[in-house]
DNA sequence: CCTCACTGCGTATGATCTACGCTAATTAGC
DNA sequence: GCTAATTAGCGTAGATCATACGCAGTGAGG
C-alpha cells in the first residue's frame, strides 16, 4: 500500500483520489500507478461488466500480477471508491448567465449523460458522501446554479441534495432496469401481459384501472418512456422550487 | 427447480412470487418451500448483512444442503429477487378519507419505514420493473392516493414513478451512506475537515462558499439531518404537484 | 558501499456459485 | 398391489474469486 503521509489527516481514499502521496521515495520506481488500475478497471467495466472486474482481470489487462495491485490498492471496495469518482469526469461548466431553473436542468441532464456512459455506474455501492475531485466538481457546479436565487447556502445544500436524491433515484432505476431488460429484450413488451395476468382487481382496484386505461399496452421505447417520466417529475421539483425561492427570497424585497 | 406450468407464459420468478405452482406433483413431498428459503436468507441478511448470504450459509440454517436450494430457485439471483419482494410486507392501508397530499405523505413514509427494517435492502439489484404481491400492493396504494385527482390514468403513474424515483434515491443515498457510517463512524463529523482540506476556492468557489458559511460543522446526527433533506425534497416535489393538479383539473371546472 | 524501505509477485487458503449425476421416495396408471 | 416415471435431496468437483504472507531484487539515503 503506498502511504499518504503528507495529508495524514485525510482518509487515505480521499488523498488517493486527489493524487497526494508522497514525491521522494525509496526503493524501486513503480511501475504501475492506481490512475492506470483505475483505467484498466473502467475499460473492463465499460466492455464487459462490473462483474467482470476482478483483481485478476484488471492486472491482466495491465501484464502486471494479480497481487501487484494490493501495493497501489487497498482492496477492491477501494478500486470501487477510485472508480466511482474517475468515471464522473468533470462537469461541463454552466451556461453563462443562465438563471437556476435552466442551470439546474443543464446539470441534471450532463450528470445522467456522464452517468451513461459507464452503464455498470449504478451496481457500485455508496460508501461515503462525495468527496473526490469529480464528485466534487459536480456538486459545486449544482451550488453555483443556485448563487442567484438568494437563498442561504443551508437551503442551496438541501436543494441540492433533493436534486441529487431524484437524480440518483432516475440512475437507479432507469440503468438497472435498462441492464435488465438488454439481457431480457421482451421483458418490457410482455409487462403488461404480466400484470394483467396477476393483478385482480378486488385487491389491487387503482392498479387494475390503470391498467384497464390501456397504458401499458402502448409499445412505447424504454428510453423514451423513461426520459419523458424523469423530465415530468424534474419539472414538478424544479416548480415546487420556484415556489420555494419565491417563498423566500422574493425579487422586489432585495 | 419446480415447474409452474399452470402460468407458462408468466416469467417463472413472477409466478414463483405469486405462488403459483403445480398442485399434484409426482416424487417424494418437498421437505423444503421456496418461502423458508427466502425466510431463511432474509433472517441471515438481517442478522449480518447482505454479504452474509450464500447459498450455503442459507441451507446451513435451514438444515439441509447447499444444493437442495437449487430445487427450488434457479440461482441466487432469483433468491434475490425474491428477497426484494418479501422484505416489502404489505402496505397499511391510506387512512380513511385523506387528501391525495397526505395520503402520498403516509405512503412515502410507509415505504422508507418498510425498507429500513431491512438494512441490506438498497444492496439488492434491481432486475425488472415491480411484479411482486408486495411491490404492486405499494404501488396500488399510491395510486389510490391520487384517486380523487381527476388526473387521467397515465398522469397518475407519471407521478408516482416520480416518486417512486425520488424515494428510490433516498434508499440509496441514505441507506448505503447509513451503512458505511456504522462500520466507520467518524465519517462523517470529519467530513467538513475532509472538505476543508481539499477544496480550492478558485476551483469550486460555490462549495467553497457552503464550507465557508459553517452548515458543515454543525455535528447533527445522520439520521435527522437525512430526514430533514428528504422531507424538505418531498414538500417541494408535492408543492410542484399540486400546482400541475390545479393546472389540469381545477376543481371548480368539474 | 551499505542499509533498508519499497515494489512486484508466487504461493496458498478459504470462500463462492453451480453443473452433474446418484439414490431414494413417491405417485400415476394399470 | 406392481411398475415405471418423476422428483427431492445431496455429494462431488470445477471454476473463479479475494487476499494474507513472505521472498527477492532495487535503488535512494547515509
Amino acid at each position: 500500500m503506498v502511504e499518504t503521509s503528507e495529508q495524514p489527516d485525510l482518509p487515505p481514499d480521499v488523498a488517493l483520489m486527489w493524487g497526494l502521496r508522497d514525491v521522494t521515495r525509496r526503493g524501486p520506481k513503480p511501475s504501475l500507478a492506481v490512475e492506470d488500475i483505475v483505467r484498466a478497471a473502467i475499460e473492463l467495466a465499460d466492455a464487459e461488466g462490473l462483474a467482470a472486474v476482478s483483481m485478476a482481470r484488471v492486472a491482466e489487462r495491465l501484464g502486471n500480477s494479480t497481487m501487484a495491485l494490493y501495493r497501489h490498492v487497498k482492496n477492491k471496495d477501494e478500486l470501487l471508491v477510485l472508480m466511482s469518482d474517475a468515471a464522473l469526469e468533470r462537469p461541463e461548466p454552466l451556461p453563462e448567465g443562465a438563471d437556476w431553473r435552466t442551470g439546474l436542468t443543464f446539470w441534471t441532464a450532463g450528470v445522467l449523460a456522464a452517468v451513461r456512459r459507464h452503464r455498470w455506474y449504478s451496481q457500485l455501492p455508496i460508501t461515503g458522501p462525495p468527496a473526490g475531485p469529480n464528485n466534487l466538481a459536480w456538486l459545486d457546479s449544482a451550488l453555483g446554479a443556485l448563487k442567484d436565487t438568494g437563498l442561504s447556502e443551508e437551503s442551496k445544500l438541501g436543494v441540492v441534495m433533493g436534486l441529487m436524491t431524484y437524480v440518483q433515484g432516475e440512475i437507479r432505476l432507469s440503468m438497472e432496469l435498462a441492464e435488465g431488460s438488454a439481457g431480457n429484450p421482451d421483458a418490457f413488451s410482455r409487462y403488461g401481459a404480466t400484470l394483467a395476468r396477476v393483478v385482480d382487481p378486488r385487491q389491487l382496484p387503482a392498479l387494475a384501472e390503470v391498467l384497464a386505461s390501456g397504458v401499458f399496452d402502448e409499445v412505447v421505447p424504454f428510453d423514451e418512456a423513461d426520459e419523458a417520466d424523469f423530465d415530468f417529475g424534474l419539472q414538478l421539483f424544479l416548480d415546487g422550487l420556484a415556489g420555494f425561492i419565491e417563498r423566500t427570497c422574493p425579487p422586489d424585497a432585495g
